[in-house]
DNA sequence: TGATTGACAGCGT
DNA sequence: CACGCTGCCAATC
């Protein structure tokens, strides 16, 4: 089986698609756990292309502030917010509180 | 092949 | 706490 356009993206892919409900995952560490630690930005331009929007819940990624970017999707970050809150995120204002919320891998 | 962009992260002001 | 600048990585033009 020949190599992938790039094993970063199905990384990227497949460590989105674990994260489970009412958990959310910073930009960074889905670099760390897709092999490219650092690769932040890398892991952001996937998401936006997310090829599986109905399998990948990207909207479970946020900044490592814990704020909302991106997600042209409704109001935006506003319908992202509404949805992770829904899944039983933790939320400061408007951002997420990673020391409940953030997903950590087994 | 090289340069630019982008849903970031970290630090300083 | 809000804003700005720099650095890192991969994809796209």
């Amino acid at each position: 089986m020949q190599k992938p356009v790039s094993v970063f993206r199905e990384s990227v892919y497949s460590v989105a698609k674990r994260i489970p409900k009412g958990k959310v995952l910073t930009y960074g560490q889905l670099a760390a756990l897709a092999g490219s630690p650092g690769a932040a930005r890398a892991a952001g331009m996937c998401m936006k292309q997310n090829p599986d929007a109905t399998t990948i819940p990207c909207h479970r990624v946020v900044a490592s502030d814990g704020k909302l970017t991106g997600f042209a999707f409704g109001d935006g970050v506003s319908t992202k917010k509404q949805l992770l809150q829904r899944e039983g995120v933790a939320f400061i204002g408007d951002r997420v509180n990673l020391l409940l919320s953030q997903w950590h891998p087994l």
